[in-house]
DNA sequence: CGTCAGTTTGACCTAGTTCAAGGCCAGTGG
DNA sequence: CCACTGGCCTTGAACTAGGTCAAACTGACG
């Protein structure tokens, strides 16, 4: 257990800050929360189902998925978590896991103990609402997807993820709305969305030849985001952001 | 505003004590909540999308249902609740509903007030925790959902939904773990799993030749829950029920 | 320069959709 | 008591979105 970092507390502050007002007292107890940091490369598991955590984590760069492993081996892609996200706090609730937790890139997380944060929470109760409201927005985003699996078309189905991921980005700063990393390779894509590896190839390029997007290696360029939001039947209100998304361009 | 049901706080406390061993002074606190009553036919909404709802609901009887309608008409159902479920406890932080809440068959529900369950919660803080719970155990369910969708043949999703409904129904003592209301009819099916109406009644034909389930009207026997199971893959884990659920035979 | 992960292509296939028509049955009104 | 609805379930035939398999291509990296 290290000492606490500024920066990760920082990142913590932030993302309460998205939900309320914070106070002084309220930062200054969130600056002495201890966390432990670590830094993972791409593919690793750090949470695994039946996994009983004693801990959860802050991611602080990079990006977490969420996944579980059908008996006949196929993978379903649950959410996608990137820098100030909390991918588990569920596990406060919910002692075993009921799926994965893994990066995509490289990342580096910070560790909470639980019951350092289950005091931080029962001293101050805004902060164990906003904790709170951080689950339920998952849940809605969870929502989407499954609307988006059980009744989009491929290409809307890519479209929907591609404009739910440049919200978020925008939410915090890490895009300016047109180019954006797309840390899925397509046949993680595929496991999001429900499409096998090939079809998601040809669905990209579809988008392609539209216009609505161009590609260079990882990276992802929106051209035309008006176009892209009415393929996709896109309407941010399930991201419940307070502030609403400044669109690109 | 009645004078609160006593039928009704039962079942409040019921739902509660499903998470934790509940003391006097809280049930005597879940017993004074003022609840108003209300019975609605099928098919009618109790949510709306963009609806902004100063109190939630508790299921007494019937059947509720969440769903969306995308903008090409296609529906998705999210979520289905039995008696004992508060299906828009979302609804305490997050203002702006995105999503429908709606009957499946006639139904009883009980409306609490928001700022009267924030008061209780206030003041018992493992009720509190135990509401936590119930939204993370729901985003849990809606995580399998989309696991089927994604990634389940047609005939594992129905046989999924139905081990899940059994199990959930076992759990409440709505049935014996053999016959079961499967408040769905085949169009509703197909809204939840996302096929159409007419793959589910070829699959439901499937399960039925296959001796797994008999139906006769909507009431549905289960025959041979190993196998059901078996085509289902069902874990039963991510219900996340305290008592392991008894399965049939 | 070889390797390996990821992307792309082509050819063929099938699970599930669509559309359109019947059938069944419970409720209703005459 | 019967005819007439209106939901819901069932069937058939034709179709298509997306899957599968297998091979080739690209680029980064040791």
């Amino acid at each position: 257990m290290h000492a606490p970092s500024p920066t990760a507390a920082e990142m913590l502050i932030r993302k309460l800050q998205a939900n309320f007002d914070i106070g002084d007292r309220e930062r200054d107890a969130v600056l002495a929360v201890p966390m432990s940091i670590r830094s993972y490369g791409a593919d690793q598991d750090i949470a695994r189902e039946g996994d009983r955590p004693s801990q959860c984590c802050l991611v602080l760069s990079g990006a977490l998925y969420r996944y579980q492993v059908l008996a006949s081996g196929r993978k379903q892609i649950f959410s996608l978590h990137i820098a100030g996200d909390i991918p588990d706090l569920q596990s406060l609730h919910l002692d075993t896991m009921d799926h994965n937790l893994a990066t995509l890139q490289p990342s580096t997380v910070a560790f909470l103990q639980h019951h350092v944060v289950r005091d931080l929470m029962v001293q101050y109760p805004r902060i164990a609402a906003a904790f709170w409201r951080e689950t339920l927005i998952d849940a809605a985003i969870g929502r989407a997807w499954m609307a988006s699996i059980g009744r989009r078309s491929a290409i809307g189905r890519v479209a929907h993820l591609i404009c739910e991921i440049a919200s978020k980005a925008m939410a915090v700063g890490l895009t300016n709305g047109q180019n954006l990393d797309l840390s899925f390779t397509q046949e993680e894509l595929g496991d999001a969305l429900g499409l096998s590896t090939v079809h998601i190839n040809r669905t990209m390029q579809s988008l392609r030849r539209s216009r609505l997007v161009a590609t260079q290696g990882r990276v992802l360029t929106i051209l035309d985001w008006a176009g892209l939001t009415e393929v996709a039947e896109f309407d941010p209100a399930y991201l419940h952001l307070r502030a609403p998304p400044a669109t690109a361009q």
